[in-house]
DNA sequence: GCAAAAGTGTTAGCTTTACACCCATGA
DNA sequence: TCATGGGTGTAAAGCTAACACTTTTGC
């Protein structure tokens, strides 16, 4: 996003909806966060954005969102996958700018080494500010698309680390469809679907049995995700 | 695509795989077919190409991707959806151009005014010779796109007319997946998903029982198609 | 009547869901 | 020993898939 500078033609931007699972400080409930960047100058001058910047000629769309995130807000997600090109003729009131929006999941641990400061800033994903642009718009549809990613498997695998137990791992597919599993069940479907294999560790210290831990599954992918596979690192 | 004329900046051009459903002149055979244009300079020269073209500033995505389809093809798409920006940086020999890519489906009678001449023919989907620039790529991931759509109840009114037998609808899901349905399932499984209504008429003429007339049902979308939903004349 | 497709019924097998219950640990 | 979450068992309900069977037309 940030601002054209070029009056005529299209631009071409890059931003990013990045998501992590955050505690909040007050609540303790544990939901989807983002980081969004305040803008500095015109227009929405002061208003929260999400991170990004206009693509170089020589670099590729991924590539580009990778470099702004480094830049904006030192972080490097292992989950990065397209979500849509928004190109309204108006969407820009300063120019005409064609945005590629990226979605990307980082870790707890991750996130917390994200630089914070005055101009960046962790927001709840349900209760945003008014943000520039028609950056509210999007992370509506980011939002969706991670609620409806059928292959939930996957997508918890970029909020955790190597190994986790089944607690864990659901608490990950509860916050993100805001609603309570099953332990039984859901212990049931995520062992019989192949996508994780038990080790022989297990976690002592909670005052209940130790819970087995767990590492995902690394053979051939279980999803058809198409031609067009995002990127695991 | 068309060629880019910039060499400096990073062009925005749209495409569009439009899908028909045609019958095979030789076999006899229903399937997925698609319109092409012979390129008529470098890069590429000589070879057909996905339809498409530079983006105006002054026109939106979606807008520039209908008014390129109406300029080579005369085609008027009922169904149009965005399928996925294209933007590594080698992708065009001759400049930088990022493709947001469209598809479409078309009925049958739409399809066939179609203008055909020698530099815009109708390939089978399947069988389609070397294209220029990646887009053996882009269609393989728009048919990947086309058969995993979960709500093939929507899909197949694109390729068919205001009222239909049971027995089209089930062709056409039997075209787009490839393999033949059950006919006293499908009757079920598409009736209780409320996606259809029957209407009192029937049509005679077949050496068999008359089959009775649907129509789609244009009550709430059943199906939760996010915030960004296609386009359905 | 016969062929052909429309349309209905039925059953086996599988998945989903709800919930009861036992297990192993720390305090 | 008791509270807590880990982990197993089980049965009802629902869905899928396969296929037998009846219905209604044109020839």
């Amino acid at each position: 996003m940030i601002d054209a500078g070029q009056v005529q033609g299209v631009g071409v931007a890059v931003s990013t909806v990045i998501f992590a699972l955050r505690q909040h400080p007050d609540t303790g409930a544990v939901g989807l966060w983002l980081p969004l960047v305040r803008r500095i100058r015109e227009p929405w001058q002061g208003r929260w954005a999400l991170p990004g910047g206009m693509v170089r000629v020589t670099e590729g769309l991924e590539l580009a969102a990778r470099r702004n995130l480094l830049e904006t807000t030192a972080l490097e997600p292992t989950y990065l996958e397209q979500l849509y090109a928004f190109g309204e003729a108006d969407r820009s009131p300063d120019g005409r700018i064609v945005s590629i929006v990226y979605w990307a999941l980082v870790r707890a641990d991750e996130a917390s080494r994200a630089a914070v400061d005055e101009n960046v800033q962790w927001f709840p994903a349900d209760d945003l500010p008014e943000l520039a642009f028609d950056h509210n718009l999007i992370v509506d549809y980011a939002l969706w698309r991670l609620r409806t990613k059928v292959e939930y498997g996957r997508i918890a695998h970029a909020f955790l680390g190597e190994t986790f137990t089944l607690s864990e791992l659901r608490e990950v597919h509860e916050t993100v469809l805001r609603r309570p599993l099953d332990p039984a069940n859901f212990r049931r479907q995520i062992e019989s679907s192949g996508a994780i294999v038990s080790t022989e560790e297990v976690v002592t210290g909670g005052r209940h049995r130790p819970p087995r831990l767990y590492r995902f599954n690394t053979a051939v992918d279980l999803v058809d995700n198409g031609p067009l596979t995002p990127v695991r690192l």
